[in-house]
DNA sequence: AGATGTCAACGAAGATCTTCGTAGATTTGT
DNA sequence: ACAAATCTACGAAGATCTTCGTTGACATCT
């Protein structure tokens, strides 16, 4: 039950779930490809979100490493179920349908979400 | 060019969208159905969203009328790009994947969803 | 050993979000 | 006309978010 991580937050377990367990320094210096913050901003968001159980770390060195506590898939599923409830009155479907209405889908997406749907033929009948 | 609307400012679009153009009364008493709200508390919200550009209101009358600037689609897609950007990468395809993936889905949401990738083939080919 | 660099902790500032109390103007009811 | 109700505007409080400066501990370099 972790709160919805914000923006910064977000970047952050990003960062984790790409190079997985990593420093302060680890997470700034990728942080900072894409904009720059200060050390100790990296180092005060890792600590609210070990307070938030958004990532826990192992404190044997010195140098503390943090990971995240909950998948990149859990997370998103989250953030989903979140925006489906706050914006498409709970109806995933009506979520899934606005995300593909009007948007240029590669064949090989195509084939993909058609598995998908197959699998789920499956389920539902 | 809004910004993104706010977890009470979308309650309160999502009032407008469904009721039209209303006075805050009557956003009030429809937010109240779900959870409780002082009137000054939802007063100040469409002021601050007027502010904002998120609505806009007609004041001929002591008792103004507010209405959404932004249809609920075009909302919709926003926050659903936003999301696609801070939680997958930028990539359509994986945010409804996700949202797919291990969700009950009726027989009618499935064929509408192929009917629009149907369509999708002749855009794409 | 002494200087330099790196690290975690803490606190605080400024911004935004959400809530509501109070005041003043207008309308409604008697 | 007077009282009660309704409305907008304003300001402010408390919470959260994001950022960073400072401090003190520890490590590294010469």
């Amino acid at each position: 039950m972790p709160p919805r991580p914000t923006d910064a937050e977000l970047a952050i377990l990003r960062v984790l779930w790409a190079r997985g367990p990593s420093t302060v320094r680890h997470v700034l210096d990728a942080l900072n490809v894409e904009r720059v913050t200060g050390y100790t901003t990296a180092l005060k968001l890792l600590q609210i979100m070990t307070d938030k159980q958004l990532v826990a770390r192992d404190e044997s060195d010195r140098t503390h490493i943090y990971h995240a506590r909950f998948s990149e898939a859990d997370t998103q599923r989250q953030l989903l179920d979140d925006l489906m409830d706050r914006a498409f009155g709970g109806s995933a479907m009506q979520l899934v349908m606005r995300a593909l209405s009007g948007r240029k889908t590669s064949g090989a997406d195509l084939a993909e979400i058609r598995r998908l749907l197959d699998e789920h033929d499956g389920d539902t009948r």
